[in-house]
DNA sequence: TCCATTTGCTACAATAAACGTAGCACTACG
DNA sequence: CGTAGTGCTACGTTTATTGTAGCAAATGGA
């Protein structure tokens, strides 16, 4: 597979094109495994390649290796050597948005 | 008229076997334009499905009455006649944990 | 040293999902 | 009547994801 060179250039982020950041993240989030993802290595956890796919279910390995590199790319996740795959203190940053969902899905599992 | 009943038969929502609710919802909110389109009708927002379309890059119909039937069973969105699609309480609930992003996205764009 | 693991990562064919265009039935105007 | 709006769907094409297999490099014994 070809390196993406510098910043997102194999396709471009949806909705980077209307020049609003938020609908670049919106799109890199919304590819499967995203979310999933930054969610499995919330708290400063730190998981190898393959504990990272048996954490999300045993996903292919094709695809979360691209989610990966683009969430690499986009500076949220980092590659550790010896330590695997962990947040970055932007992406932690990020996951905090994403704490309060837990909370909401008990509520929402519990809904009429 | 929406028959929501046969419409959910196509697949359970990843996670919701694990009896984890947030996985359920990263499964559904990983699904692509779910976030997007949640963040379309923020604010309290009705858009008709074609204006809605069209605020989504004018994204295919089909992959939208997907996702707006899911998020539908969901109960995060509902169809006012004559008014179009909202978001429901719980969808304005859920929304208020993605408002963040709006600023995390602004800060991610001026990243080194 | 040789062997066995584990790491990150990739090839490739098959399947599922999304796209794009077109169009339906219905309603509300004039 | 005709025109235009609504929500929604069919269908063929393109793209994304899946599942299985396997690679080279690094590690740690025996």
């Amino acid at each position: 597979m070809p390196k993406q060179g510098s910043a997102m250039k194999k396709r471009a982020v949806r909705g980077s094109s209307s020049g609003r950041p938020v609908m670049a993240l919106l799109d890199l989030l919304g590819r499967r495994w995203s979310l999933r993802i930054i969610w499995e290595l919330r708290d400063d956890r730190a998981l190898t390649s393959r504990a990272l796919r048996t954490a999300c279910d045993e996903a292919s390995p094709t695809v979360l290796q691209a989610r990966l590199s683009e969430l690499r790319e986009a500076g949220f996740v980092e590659l550790v050597a010896g330590d695997g795959y962990r947040l970055t203190g932007l992406g932690k940053d990020l996951a905090e948005n994403f704490l309060p969902l837990y909370r909401f899905a008990e509520r929402w599992s519990k809904r009429a």
